[in-house]
DNA sequence: TCTGGGGTCCTAGGACCC
DNA sequence: TCTGGGGTCCTAGGACCC
């Protein structure tokens, strides 16, 4: 048996834990830079607001909501908190997502997973204030049904267990086959053209022709949905295969050097998360591009990459290699929306090939020994204590955040008082 | 004026090897 | 009339996830 907890409306929710005048209002919580919602209280959903709705056009029809500026820290924090919570319970955790966790309940036979699951849902709404629900079933992605089918029709109690055979195809026959864990647009479209429209029918399709039109995902999907376990646990966070890095610019930017500041940035962000992993990259990739909805004669969006001599994850480095890119990219006259880096080709910090024509090699090793000792100022004295100049000192090209909640949780002068009488 | 920021896996096809 | 058979690696693109 697996059971996924997800949190409901997340971002809303640890708003909320906070903010108590924020409950049962509509609200949402904006995508970076104050663009468009990304996560909408209940009451927002009832009112017809749209995942991905500009924000500019629902200050205008929907004057009444409540809006907060993503506050990335303060979500990061409350999820460990939860999830912490739920190792007590489930220790064999995966996390699979900064709302949701999946728990492998293999051991738990002789117990009653759906009383242990609304024990564990009470503690955390006591102890976090976020509420959640749980799906338990057979397989992974028989818990995403279930676990929806509680958000469904069962929010109140939050938690749905399929118990039978007979649980599980009535589930099947109530799901529809968009909202499968795995079928994307195209996929939907293409099997509700043959008639397949529930997950139901789609378990009862010949596994000859999932394979031929969905590839060996889809196979995979296919058996889950049948209750055959084969999407693994995975109990330690992988390494990243690439780290990107971006974001838009609080207004549309045409000077270079204010965008290589960004860009300088943002490449710092990559390459400490990259040495955070023990990580070097031989590749990466700068790219920028204008508004999508800029009239389409002044769109223009470019990326280029460069392979480098020795892999590495020196931010000064990377910066120099990114700006060379930028360079080469940037074109004046255009009102540029983003600009970011991506690393590529990553692989162990103890595995690097030297390069015969490196005559750096001395230097570079210092010059990790520096970044190492710059990291842990940081980590100590808080982020951006030490940065690299090329990242500039007036940052003009910030983030709107114009609706930003404090860090409740992680900044001291935030912490909430409370006073008795 | 104003529309997010990350990731993963799979496949086909081309370049190249012997 | 007729021009092999087997690999690997890399890349681009598509589909999906939150």
């Amino acid at each position: 048996m697996y059971a996924l907890i997800d949190c409901n409306n997340f971002y809303v929710s640890c708003e909320r834990a906070f903010q108590p005048e924020l409950q049962n209002r509509a609200g949402v919580v904006l995508s970076n830079n104050d663009g468009c919602a990304i996560a909408r209280s209940q009451e927002a959903k009832d009112k017809g607001i749209k995942m991905g709705e500009p924000y500019f056009q629902m200050k205008e029809t929907h004057k009444d909501v409540w809006v907060r500026s993503s506050n990335y820290p303060l979500y990061h924090d409350i999820m460990l908190r939860v999830t912490s919570i739920i190792r007590r319970y489930f220790p064999d955790q995966e996390i699979y997502s900064i709302d949701e966790c999946f728990c492998d309940l293999s051991g738990y036979e002789y117990m009653d997973p759906e009383e242990l699951a609304l024990q564990l849902r009470a503690e955390l709404l006591q102890c976090t204030g976020i509420p959640v629900c749980i799906g338990v079933a057979r397989t992974k992605t028989l818990s995403k049904i279930a676990n929806r089918i509680a958000k469904k029709k069962y929010k109140e109690r939050g938690v749905f267990f399929l118990s039978s055979l007979e649980d599980e195809h009535e589930a099947l026959k109530q799901t529809e086959i968009g909202d499968v864990w795995g079928i994307g647009r195209q996929h939907a479209a293409r099997l509700i053209n043959i008639g397949v429209d529930n997950a139901y029918k789609f378990t009862q399709l010949t596994v000859g022709w999932v394979q031929l039109y969905m590839t060996i995902v889809g196979v995979r999907m296919w058996r889950e949905l049948n209750g055959e376990s084969c999407i693994p646990m995975e109990y330690i966070r992988a390494k990243k295969k690439g780290i990107g890095t971006s974001r838009s610019f609080g207004k549309a930017e045409t000077d270079l050097s204010v965008m290589l500041e960004a860009l300088a940035t943002y490449t710092s962000i990559a390459a400490l998360k990259l040495r955070n992993q023990n990580s070097v990259c031989a590749k990466i990739n700068v790219f920028t591009h204008t508004s999508m909805f800029a009239d389409p004669k002044n769109r223009y969006s470019v990326g280029l990459d460069l392979k480098l001599e020795v892999p590495t994850s020196s931010t000064s480095e990377l910066i120099k290699a990114a700006k060379y890119l930028l360079r080469r990219i940037f074109k004046p006259g255009y009102r540029y929306q983003k600009v970011g880096i991506f690393l590529m080709d990553i692989r162990p910090d103890d595995q690097v090939q030297q390069s015969l024509f490196d005559t750096k090699v001395e230097s570079r090793g210092k010059l990790i020994t520096a970044l190492k000792a710059m990291d842990s100022i940081n980590r100590k004295q808080g982020k951006d204590s030490v940065r690299m100049a090329a990242t500039g000192y007036e940052r003009k090209w910030t983030m709107k955040q114009e609706n930003l909640s404090r860090g409740y949780t992680t900044n001291i002068r935030d912490v909430l008082v409370v006073k008795a009488k």
